[in-house]
DNA sequence: AGATCGATGAGAACGCTTGTCAACTCGCCG
DNA sequence: CGGCGAGTTGACAAGCGTTCTCATCGATCT
């Protein structure tokens, strides 16, 4: 159903594959925990493949439109980005360090389709993150 | 343990009780949901006491240091501020008509500690939003 | 190749939040 | 009871992340 990558633009009707497009998207998929879009656009600097940053937000927010990319606020109310496997699942950040844990939770999902369903609410959607200090850290 | 009302300064050290502090703490209080700082403001004013843009947040910050209030990250990144009530609850939220319900789940606060506990963090917090179409606007 | 229309980049604009600093208040001590 | 000092306030500027604007560029189609 994914075959995760080089589906960056085939998505959305009037978009276009171009080389910035192609880097962000590589540049997030190196990596497995959330990034900011002002960081993205500093590793895609230092890369070489320089993207202007009102191009790197707007890629982003393609991404993430397009359910391919994950977005998350991170607790100074910056946006973090992070390509999104295929398993809805929900993350264990640490606030120190921001390593991330992926969860799954299938109790949690019927709890709260069950929830929503008791209150007469359909087309249900849920946001879920857990925020502490990693072994590591504390 | 904590009684509410009228603790606003004792908690702090150098810290003043004055016509400000009470002012924003009272609006807290009035409201069961979270409110922005702007919002608070804004509210100050039309109620006559008038208390400046900073003092909001500065007073907000106290509040949150003190454990007063929760914070939380609208999905817009605005903070948003609670008077932190004895019960720990989440939120249904219609995207349509913005109607919300509070809703409680042990299982889930349950569920969340556990899953932290198991990978090694600690100083655990989680936020969990439900966001779904009421009966009445679907 | 030429035309068309989305995409890009630089910078300005914007909204939220925090810092600065002089004036002010509150609580306290003499 | 008056004055002092430390905490507090408010107006404004600064900071930061994000979005908007618009002229230019480049990809796709004919």
């Amino acid at each position: 159903m994914t075959d995760s990558t080089a589906r960056v633009s085939p998505g959305v009707p009037g978009t276009r594959p171009t080389r910035q497009r192609r880097a962000v998207s590589e540049v997030l998929s190196s990596f497995e925990d959330f990034r900011s879009a002002q960081e993205i656009h500093t590793l895609l600097g230092q890369r070489g493949e320089s993207v202007g940053l009102a191009t790197v937000y707007r890629t982003l927010q393609l991404l993430a439109d397009a359910g391919e990319v994950d977005v998350l606020r991170s607790e100074e109310g910056e946006a973090i980005y992070r390509r999104c496997s295929a398993t809805h699942h929900h993350h264990l950040v640490c606030r120190s360090c921001g390593a991330t844990v992926e969860v799954e939770g299938p109790a949690v999902e019927r709890w709260t389709a069950g929830i929503a369903a008791e209150h007469g609410f359909s087309d249900i959607s849920h946001t879920l993150e857990i925020f502490g200090t990693c072994p590591a850290c504390s």
